[in-house]
DNA sequence: AAAGAGGAAAAAAACGATTGAGTTCATGAA
DNA sequence: TTCATGAACTCAATCGTTTTTTTCCTCTTT
């Protein structure tokens, strides 16, 4: 059984509630001499403090409940690594309650953590709005991350769309293009609205008309950019360059040129969104548009201890830019990357494999 | 705030003590007038017990800690999903750690864990087992699913390594293939011994005698099962196929086969294993091996319950079987699967990608 | 009618921490 | 001497549960 602060107390000849206010270094006075002597013997007991007494008590545990609702998306884990890494530069832990896509599941967790004295909820990559009521009953702060819901935009983290689709045409655009193809995802959808915005403001930038035939609606699936790129082949001006909004569609439009007996880059030049481990690896490689998950990670853990430590709350939703990553598609010839070492964001930095590596031989 | 047994306890007119049983239909006999009324308003103020209060004085929590070393794996959010549907039926709930490749955070995790009040803990995607001794000093059981630490094999779940491979060279066999190369994994990986075996224990079967020139060793990345596949190619007597220890392996072995000219899987056919993502929607899409991470994951929860409910124990890894994913690499012709509209084993259901975009249309 | 049985409910004692309210005991000032 | 001051420490209440123990009835039984 792990050791408690009154086993502690008895072993220091102190009363418990010195023991406590020596460990937690309180505004009341204790004697130097009493809490080195406090500190040493509790660390050589190994004592760790038991956070189910101490939530009772506080209703506080200095830790931050994480509500993904998509755990296999490939942004969470880079996500979930901001994340950590802000809480755990200020001395806050981290628990994660992976929903699934089941929203009752979402409010489940909501009341389990609540009812489990958590300091604050980042929701990330989460679609609705309704279970922050007990957080607010509660009296607890909540950010989202990654996602808007429709409503309120209040403390949220999210990936500026519209600047990195613009990075993505005005790259095409230096390179020389002026018919360029769009493939968006269904119209409906935020990232789809923001990303035609930042064509249209490439365009506009280097006085390119905007052309509405140039732009298809895809699914955000393999075989909708196939479609989608089959028609671009046929029209009487060719496009030289596509630009799709996702990774997929990009894949599937260079399946369409390909399978069309044409070359990519070289006949018409592809750039895709949001960095999926595949663009380092397909044929050609993938230019694409990388979303700043681990930034929008940091900000988020930042903006639940800002609200914490200083009450501090945003309106508006905090938009983080994305960085164009260049690869062989776009012909930029830039990073002629032999689809050699595959290196995700998602993996770990090269030091941790090889500590891992190294750890799975010795042992 | 959330209500309280105490106000429960005015609201109805009873004592806490009352109400604690009532709601928790203790042996103690409550009148079952009286705990009908007390369900009623309970349920009628939205009570909820606070677990910090629970979990101080019983020492549990019906929650399971999930510990998982690797976030961005491809596998892990299937564990997960398994875990924590088998979890569900049986009432407990589950938390998430992760601790992303650090292992000095996994201790950490740990101890974290044991103060929290949790029930026990699954270790997933684990190398390690140093921090399993404050378990046993907190006495709650554990189970490790699977990846296997060099040491006790005790309560663990593994995919068996050896069945799938010989699954996969069986398949090409049956095609007519006799001359089979297969490109493995580093040799000291336990999965790369397993695979191996399998590999040796088909073609023993099938009378084919084992040659040690048609296996090579890769490093698990694309590159290294382009050069492997290349080294074939220029061997007297080519294979007709090629079995790699894994996808990216197999993807880099496709592109060698045709940028030789070849054709996947007219001149060589190609299988691989752990159906990555891509493998549904690559050129050609791949035959794979799926390991049964699902099923692992509902064996790993079955057995913390186990030990917590019925105190039982398993001394030997259980290992469990995976399967055989045909698609265009290897010929068999039967599914024609045109990169079509990608359903990843990591994706939720489709009733559940309906709701969840019904859900962002409507809103 | 008294004693015992036993069903229902209440009281009270934990669980391990935090913290406001005392209690000592020097020290210094009046 | 007396009393206030304040540092250093102890007591005890508290958080919301569970659970053992007690109490209070009512109903049998002899």
């Amino acid at each position: 059984m792990p050791v408690t602060l009154h086993e502690l107390a008895k072993a220091t000849g102190c009363s418990v509630s010195t023991v406590s206010r020596a460990l937690n270094n309180s505004a009341h006075p204790v004697n130097s001499v009493t809490r080195k002597h406090i500190l040493t013997i509790a660390n050589q007991m190994g004592y760790r403090p038991n956070m189910t007494a101490r939530g009772l008590k506080m209703d506080r545990t200095s830790t931050i409940g994480l509500i993904v609702y998509n755990i296999a998306s490939p942004f969470t884990p880079v996500l979930i690594r901001g994340i950590q890494e802000y809480l755990r530069q200020h001395d806050y832990f981290s628990i994660i309650i992976s929903t699934d896509w089941d929203s009752d599941l979402e409010s489940e967790a909501v009341h389990q953590l609540i009812s489990r004295s958590i300091d604050g909820v980042i929701f990330v990559e989460s679609w609705r709005d309704e279970f922050n009521k007990p957080l607010d009953v509660a009296n607890k702060p909540y950010v989202f991350v990654y996602r808007l819901f429709n409503g309120s935009y209040a403390n949220s983290v999210i990936p500026d769309d519209r600047h990195g689709a613009r990075l993505a045409v005005e790259h095409l655009v230096k390179l020389g293009h002026r018919r360029i193809g769009f493939i968006n995802g269904p119209h409906d959808w935020d990232a789809s609205k923001d990303r035609l915005a930042g064509y249209q403001d490439a365009l506009a930038q280097s006085g390119i008309p905007y052309n509405p035939s140039s732009v298809a609606e895809g699914t955000w699936e393999v075989q909708s950019g196939y479609s989608a790129a089959k028609k671009f082949l046929v029209l009487t001006n060719i496009p030289t360059a596509i630009f799709a909004a996702n990774d997929f569609m990009a894949l599937g439009a260079i399946y369409a040129i390909q399978d069309a007996g044409l070359n990519v880059p070289k006949d018409i030049a592809v750039v895709g969104y949001d960095d999926r481990d595949f663009a380092s690896f397909s044929k050609p490689t993938i230019t694409t548009v990388c979303p700043p998950s681990f930034e929008m990670g940091k900000l988020a853990a930042q903006l639940i201890v800002d609200q914490l430590e200083n009450q501090i709350e945003i309106k508006d939703p905090i938009r983080v830019q994305s960085k164009l990553i260049i690869r062989e598609s776009c012909g930029a010839g830039q990073e002629e990357i032999p689809f050699d070492r595959y290196v995700s964001h998602t993996n770990p930095p090269e030091a941790l494999v090889h500590r891992w590596r190294g750890k799975n031989i010795q042992e």
